[in-house]
DNA sequence: AAAAATACCCCTAAATTGGGGTATATTTTA
DNA sequence: TAAAATATACCCCAATTTAGGGGTATTTTT
């Protein structure tokens, strides 16, 4: 286990010590060593915080991951930084568990360690919430963009600018000024930057 | 509950009514009158197998989210099929359990009771695998953005300018240029546009 | 023949980007 | 511990870009 809070090492040992199937290997309280640590103690399962100083969770799971792929590794955090859910899963997590759920962390490692996976129930729920998401449902309410319409709005999102895009399209910039003022007002927006929003959210692009 | 298989209907039964927490309101062999035997008993938590003769789980589901926001849905599956696994939580699913895992069942129903959500664990690992899979992963690696960069990002996102940013962040809007310098930096961009852009795509948002 | 669509032109206030700074506090290093 | 480096918040500047408001002329549709 790597985890900088002292208390929550210290009750989730007592936990684990209370457990007869889960043996502590080692706890350290930052992940700056994690490899080394790692390949020294061959755990099953890690558990490994988020917020740390110095190495953070999610780099040391990155390392880790890289170098070894037959550690399970069960991330541990607070809701503050819920929205790293999916770096740390991408990253190759097993699980996602919240400390102040510690009720289930016990059955949820036994499942990491079977070759389960693990959430929390409130993550299990992000990530529901996520694949409800608009871009994941691939919901595209449609907008009568016309063909050079769409193709402005993919350079848009490649990141070109007015004069690029003319130069690209062969048109002058006012006839581009045109366009824009047609893309904006179908989407609704009236900025570049929000033209890019609408274009990847409603998957236009 | 809504439940083809007698064997698996009765078991089930028996394990909830030995529950002290958990009441078992109806059982049906099928969905095919789901939304008027759910409008009837007003469950917490509907419990609702996939595969069943006549209207099949994720139809019900469909029919049932649409209606009724209030009732909390978890599906019951006995075979691993991540297609159903993705429609039925796109389609508003609060848990995805195995038939096989009716260990954790209880303690599910209560997670999706309480707002949270909730796999067994092969269904996490399936949910896990997907969002490994290279599509979700392609643009998705790890930026070290502070909580500050996040919130600018999120803002950005809907549409805000520097003005109204700062004004909404009660800084200076010198200040918001610096951090804007730090994230366009930190993304490899030098546009809102393409901000917008690396802050979706990259699921930063 | 009237109306709409297209492509071009001009203009400009406001916003953006990216460069130069300073002062203070905190953290790291020697 | 003292010095150096970093981080943060602020300031100024200005070329460029953007967003949106005027236009006109030609073609296509109605």
């Amino acid at each position: 286990m790597f985890e900088d809070d002292k208390n929550f090492r210290e009750s989730i040992k007592l936990l684990l010590d209370g457990s007869n199937d889960i043996f502590m290997a080692a706890v350290f309280p930052n992940a700056n060593d994690a490899w080394k640590q790692v390949r020294e103690h061959q755990p099953d399962v890690i558990l490994m915080d988020i917020n740390m100083p110095g190495t953070d969770g999610i780099e040391a799971l990155n390392l880790i991951t890289t170098k070894s792929a037959s550690q399970k590794i069960m991330m541990l955090t607070s809701f503050e930084d819920e929205h790293r859910i999916f770096s740390a899963l991408c990253a190759g997590a097993s699980g996602y568990a919240l400390k102040g759920d510690i009720d289930n962390l016990e059955q949820g490692i036994r499942d990491v360690h079977n070759g389960g996976g693990h959430f929390s129930g409130m993550i299990a729920l992000r990530v529901i919430k996520m694949l409800q998401h608009p871009m994941m449902t691939k919901q595209n309410s449609y907008v009568p963009l016309k063909a050079k319409e769409l193709i402005l709005l993919e350079k848009m999102v490649e990141g070109k600018s007015r004069k690029m895009i003319a130069a690209e399209m062969n048109i002058t910039t006012d006839t581009i000024n045109d366009y824009y003022k047609v893309v904006y007002l179908k989407l609704h927006v009236n900025s570049a930057q929000e033209a890019v929003r609408e274009a990847i959210l409603r998957r236009l692009v």
